[in-house]
DNA sequence: GTACGGACACAACCAGGAGTTGTATCTGTA
DNA sequence: TACAGATACAACTCCTGGTTGTGTCCGTAC
């Protein structure tokens, strides 16, 4: 299938005639007879019925428009994605099912006329470098890694604080708890193979490990949150941190319990970062809507890094 | 734009390198190497940074891979469209706004994993052959056209009278009744343009014309509907006659009136058409769908062409 | 430090697709 | 019967897109 004679079948549908639609496309009528014959060959059906006035749809053709015209515009859609200047609002998450691709999610349904990429950077480093280079438009990060302050043209809002929560199978000695203090999280194995050394991510674990004395392992090869899920719910003393937004796709019968941790309640602190002078259009739309759904972030008896900027 | 390299661009995503995804495409990775870097430069951009032990996407790689996944998924459906023995259902309407469209739109919600392709043939006699040959599921019609009984393979079901209304523009004489009945219409001027004689459709008008003694002229060239209601929302003595679940897409100020006509309530018969031994899955699918949302048919005081097959 | 392996890019070559021009065929109309 | 307008077919050209062969780069092992 090429999308030329696409293109062409759909001129051709729209003139009702092979030789107009040539003359829209710029090429001789004998090129457009031939591309339809070719998309024809190809589908191995017929989609005109050739008149001595011209070309008119059969049904087969009549089926095939509308397939064909959402094929174009789904390939405008391809190409306007990356084109500089004027391509959908490109915004950076942590990861796909983490809280900040929730509040996109809420974002597009809110302004389902704005075009949306997602992209999954490395950490708050590269995001920082694609903001001020322009390759992206905003990033959802905890602001800022250790040491490292943004730069004075890179702004940031702190929009939403994570809980975070204990993740166990059935079996585990803490699985019928209805909430866990952080100091009783002390000696128990927690497993985190997904951490990456580096990120700001595996800062705020470190710091967390630090601050309360606890045991986080980030050993083992990373298989994907479905393997840790299935390690996490057949051993009996392996937990995992998760947070507590993190939409899980997992068959209910595998009795994986999501316990809230207390005392105090370590919070992930997802900012908005975007660049000062970043013109795009979509962009303080959706620092609006931010703002609005921004809720209780920076409540009492919660738990950040002490390097988080606060609200 | 190819969609060769297209596909390419995601194999070499999903693999993460040129040397395996030219494996799975059974080309040479001189070949993948090649489409990647005429996608590049068709689209403007860099999309994957080449690295001594494999290719690993931009950010720009990584925002066009959704849409490139969409594209290929396009042209999916789009080839599925017209490919004999398992495409969407199928089905006939008589106008792309009139009550079947909604009902079609009505299936979609209720079902919105089954396929469906909607076409528009010439009249009844153009369907019946299409559900005989199997180039259709199913068709919306009045059945039948006077004199030409169904064939014995093709089933009919009455799904829903559409009752008439008369459309006028605000400075007719009836353009501020509630209702009118049909006696009251003979003498002024209807004006149906799209009627295309020969068809069952127009069987029906002429039949209401020599029942009721009405004037209906279908004179002058047909422009579209958005001419016809921009000519009788403009002439005072100009009427025309619109199914009552006809969607207007219009704007509101132009006082169009769409005025309900009783004494009898002409009303159009729906019917469902479709072969007795089609096989498509979705087809009982779409007949339980239309059994239980059938409703008022057949009701008192309406009119109906003496050729209409009963309920 | 060097050699090797794995991966991508460049060059040369070749075949086939896609465009053009020219022509035949069909059909409604004058 | 001739003509106009539309599509299909044929022959030719050109350039796209594939393959083979080779070069370059970089990480790793010895």
């Amino acid at each position: 299938m090429d999308l030329a004679a696409v293109r062409t079948f759909v001129a051709a549908a729209d003139a009702g005639q092979f030789q107009e639609a040539a003359a829209e496309l710029a090429v001789t009528q004998q090129a457009v007879s031939k591309r339809i014959a070719a998309l024809e060959r190809d589908l191995g059906v017929r989609l005109f019925t050739r008149t001595p006035r011209g070309a008119e749809l059969t049904i087969d053709g009549q089926a095939f428009l509308p397939h064909a015209r959402e094929l174009l515009r789904a390939a405008g859609r391809a190409v306007a994605s990356v084109r500089p200047g004027s391509r959908p609002l490109r915004v950076d998450v942590i990861t796909s099912r983490g809280a900040p691709s929730g509040l996109m999610r809420d974002f597009h349904r809110a302004h389902p006329e704005i075009e949306l990429d997602v992209v999954m950077l490395f950490d708050i480093g590269a995001a920082v470098a694609a903001i001020r280079s322009g390759a992206i438009d905003a990033s959802f990060r905890a602001v800022a890694a250790p040491g490292r302050p943004l730069p004075e043209d890179v702004e940031s809002v702190r929009v939403l604080d994570e809980p975070l929560q204990l993740l166990t199978g059935p079996a585990h000695a803490l699985a019928s708890a209805r909430s866990v203090t952080v100091a009783q999280l002390a000696g128990h194995r927690i497993w985190m193979p997904g951490i990456v050394p580096g990120t700001e991510w595996a800062a705020y674990y470190d710091d967390l490990v630090a601050g309360f004395g606890l045991t986080i392992e980030a050993t083992g090869p990373n298989f994907g949150s479905d393997a840790l899920l299935d390690t996490v719910a057949d051993t009996p003393a392996l937990a995992t941190f998760m947070g507590g937004q993190t939409r899980l796709v997992w068959p209910a019968d595998h009795g994986l319990r999501r316990i809230p941790v207390t005392d105090p309640t370590p919070v992930y602190p997802h900012s908005l970062l975007w660049h000062r002078d970043n013109p795009h259009p979509a962009l303080p739309t959706l620092r609006g809507h931010l703002a609005a759904a921004a809720a209780d972030h920076g409540a009492a008896g919660t738990w950040v890094p002490d390097w988080t900027i606060p609200r």
